[in-house]
DNA sequence: GCTTCATTGACCGACGGTCGGTCAATACAA
DNA sequence: TTGTATTGACCGACCGTCGGTCAATGAAGC
């Protein structure tokens, strides 16, 4: 038998060498021969991985996505009240540490939108419930605790929407929207309205 | 002296005649050959009147929205409660009327997202002004009528991108956003909140 | 040496954008 | 009225670039 080559894994190390280049520039700037040059292989055999530039994207979006939730999840465990849950859920949209994931993620969103794919549209559904499933856990155990009024529950796919409204603002406007800000001051207010102490 | 078109019109000729073109596919699936073929001029006169393609959708957005501003207002001005002015605020997501409109402002985000160019930005901008201006003013009013409690201003912000969110999130997913029902039912919940006689 | 798969870059076609040339309308002098 | 100069609109052949293909080559096992 010839070589046998762990198309997986050779996929991942081609990702992960234009993961700057691709952080830096955007995608459409960026040609296949450069991307080639850049991982140390040839043109064609790029092809033999990604059946296009945006794959290669999505590729990165969703190794780097997989150990964001890894560190979201040890964050969530640290944070206290539910109102600080929330909040830590949000970081991805500010932090310095998603910076990278947040560059690609914009080109994958602006894609998503231009010409949507089959496999993009699965991943951002997946990501969805994925998301929403968990919030919905943190939500109801702050109602179970009794530290939330139940409308709490109804809110939910609302302020997971807002994060992603003020994420899409926050890059197509000019000093209208101060990301962590904002968020956190609509998460307050929120909070404000269904902490059952507050009211 | 030879012939003086008004260029300001001729550029909105182009972009009409190719509307339908454009709400149809999407503007990378349009060529510039296409785009003249379709407005009856040709290749080089296409480039008389516009930087690129990008160009031409972003003038087409600028018409129609004017256009949805207008009808917006004469809306507005028969809705009763702010909850309802509210509700009339975010029909443009999803109302059949405003569809080309919104096939348009799609192309028009994921370019603004890929590649922000400086009037695409300061156009958004603007927007994001014009309509927030246009709230704050149903809210302050809400208020000043007793109506509201006075922490529905803060909420301005965060529910306004609420709708951005879910319109992204609806074109880039699937089956996870009712558009119409979700942006009322969280309008809905937010209002039961922050209407005085119903606390 | 034969088979099989990986790799490659020369090659191709499509497309965005440019540019030199042409045309038509007007002004005006004879 | 006619001839001519001028000017801007209009055009499509042309050019460079880039995404994507494929025939040839390489490498490793049998």
């Amino acid at each position: 038998m010839p070589i046998v080559v762990d198309k997986e894994q050779k996929r991942k190390e081609i990702a992960f060498a234009c993961k700057a280049l691709l952080v830096q520039k955007s995608i459409q700037e960026v040609t296949v021969s450069e991307i080639a040059k850049t991982a140390g292989i040839g043109k064609g055999t790029f092809y033999e991985y990604f059946k296009d530039k945006e794959e290669l994207v999505f590729e990165l979006v969703n190794i780097l996505m997989r150990a964001h939730n890894a560190r979201k999840e040890a964050k969530l465990a640290e944070a206290q009240s539910t109102r600080e849950k929330i909040k830590v859920f949000y970081t991805f949209f500010y932090s310095e540490e998603s910076a990278d994931l947040r560059a690609l993620y914009r080109e994958f969103i602006a894609y998503s939108l231009l010409a949507p794919k089959k496999e993009f549209v699965a991943f951002q559904t997946e990501c969805f419930h994925f998301y929403y499933r968990w919030v919905e856990q943190i939500i109801d155990e702050g109602i179970a605790k009794g530290e939330l009024l139940p409308v709490a529950k109804e809110l939910i796919k609302g302020m997971y929407m807002t994060g992603q409204g003020m994420f899409v603002a926050s890059l197509a406007t000019e000093g209208v929207i101060a990301l962590k800000e904002d968020i956190n001051a609509f998460v307050d207010h929120i909070f404000d309205l269904v902490e059952k102490e507050k009211r």
